[in-house]
RNA sequence: CAGGAUUUC
């Protein structure tokens, strides 16, 4: 069973979803139980295929079967319901399950607003984060990552900043890519040079930056006509 | 044995 079920999680990868339900049934008729795992990617793979009502019919299955469904089961319907502009819905699900004590944790909050962001929604997608907060939950950098994008995305530094701000304020620890979104938003809206130094900025306090802040770093410099200083971080 | 955001106009 473990090796249908990395099998199967490798073809929803891959996009084979029919040939991963074809393996899930055929389990089945061989009189294996699937477990949580199985019945997770199985979720996903009808959310890829668009066929979010099978994936909710999934769980009436789990049901049936006596597999209780856990965090991961949950969420990765959620995010089938964002992936298919269905955020709203998707965060009527996730308060529904809320108030019947489901696990959904944390992860289920940083797809919602991850799915409002990608639908334009940022008002919605900080209103679920005013949510988490009241309800004391602990919102994680990736929550706020998600959201910090949807204002750089709009060209928004200032608030990409402010809440960038209130991330330290709060003890939640930044990271590199979230450093990399503002470095990339200062860029598109033609501050270069205010890239540049902030880049220094955190590159002095000791903050690990990834190739990938680097490649802004230099773009950025080059956009400024600066290509020796281009090189000389190229070097390293 | 399953899930998380970023550059290369």
């Amino acid at each position: 069973l473990l090796s249908c079920n990395f099998l199967m999680n490798r073809l929803v990868e891959h996009s084979k979803l029919d040939t991963a339900v074809v393996i899930y049934k055929q389990l089945k008729l061989l009189g294996l139980r699937p477990n949580v795992y199985t019945y997770g990617i199985v979720i996903k793979a009808f959310c890829r295929k668009s066929n979010l009502e099978e994936a909710f019919n999934v769980f009436g299955e789990m049901e049936e079967s006596g597999v209780a469904p856990n965090a991961y089961t949950y969420c990765i319907y959620l995010e089938g319901l964002c992936e298919h502009s269905m955020s709203a819905f998707s965060y009527e699900v996730l308060q529904v399950w809320k108030s019947e004590s489901v696990p959904v944790g944390v992860y289920g909050y940083t797809v919602v607003i991850r799915g409002f962001v990608r639908e334009n929604k940022l008002k919605e997608a900080e209103m679920v984060l005013i949510d988490m907060e009241q309800q004391g939950l602990f919102v994680d950098e990736y929550c706020y990552g998600a959201l910090i994008q949807g204002y750089c995305k709009a060209g928004n530094i200032m608030k990409a900043i402010t809440l960038h701000d209130q991330m330290a304020a709060k003890g939640v620890s930044t990271n590199c890519i979230i450093i990399n979104l503002i470095l990339q938003c200062l860029c598109q809206i033609g501050m270069a040079s205010e890239a540049v130094n902030q880049f220094n900025n955190f590159k002095d306090s000791g903050m690990f930056l990834d190739d990938v802040t680097y490649n802004v770093a230099i773009d950025a410099l080059c956009k400024k006509g600066k290509l020796d200083e281009a090189v000389s971080l190229l070097m390293r």
